[in-house]
DNA sequence: TCAACAGTTTAGAATAAATATAATCTATTA
DNA sequence: TAATAGATTATATTTATTCTAAACTGTTGA
């Protein structure tokens, strides 16, 4: 309970009033000990098996939406039935394990900084995301 | 017509039959002085003003996927509601304009060669794609 | 050349994520 | 605490994509 305090100012800057729902929805986003990706129906399911409460994908879709344009969480680029969310917004990239359908976190550490030379009159950049397809390597039968 | 044999020989590389309609999509992809992005209803809508035949959208998106397993064309990583593609396959990387919803090139010398240090046992990299937002710059008001 | 068949095309149905709707409910504030 | 602006929800809608099954066609071999 101590955390619903900044639960509270996290709602309120997203322009969203807290409810039992929202609060619900930021106790898992924001209350573990690790940051996670998730797409809107594990959510879903995840808030179904922990709360006594129930939460309408409605609810949850626009709760995430405004997080996402408080910049709370970020989507992560792919091109998957479903869109895949990260509660970690700091600077990272991902693998994407296309047998597996599984996305791995890459440490900015493991990356060189990303600097795009190139400039669009009047437009700033948002974001920068790699994002690194892999598949089994069956080069080891050599 | 002197580019047909190229096409016959895409398609049946990418284990299809050179039919009529499977042509006409090649001679769209391929026959470009410059390469593009589209998404598929977009390409129907293209063959549907250039050709004098009809194009079912099942028979775009089955050929476009088996162009894609051959990497004759790519997916470009965006959580857009449609999606896209591109041909040119080169290593190259994107702007993504989220207020115009429109793609940009971003020459490979524009963009430092990512390097990713960390690897996943058993994969190997497919693919490594930068995608980099941009909006409005409305810092110039200063 | 042509019969036979494997593969292709297509319209329309099915699926599923995401969004919209509108009636009911609730947090806010005066 | 009453009034109301905003929230929740079940349900309907929308739309991209995939599936289906019947009709059609390219290919192969005799």
């Amino acid at each position: 309970m101590a955390y619903a305090v900044q639960y509270i100012d996290k709602l309120r800057k997203s322009g969203l009033r807290p409810t039992k729902q929202r609060i619900k929805i930021c106790e898992v986003l924001f209350d573990a000990e690790k940051t996670f990706h998730f797409t809107i129906k594990e959510l879903v399911k995840i808030i179904e098996n922990q709360a006594n409460i129930k939460v309408s994908i409605a609810t949850v879709y626009n709760t995430v939406h405004a997080f996402m344009r408080k910049g709370y969480i970020k989507e992560i680029p792919l091109n998957a039935s479903q869109s895949y969310y990260d509660t970690n917004v700091t600077h990272h990239h991902h693998f994407f394990d296309e047998e597996e359908n599984k996305l791995i976190d890459i440490h900015q550490d493991d990356v060189d900084e990303v600097n795009i030379k190139k400039t669009i009159p009047g437009k700033k950049i948002r974001s920068v995301e790699v994002i690194a397809k892999i598949v089994s390597d069956n080069q080891s039968q050599k």
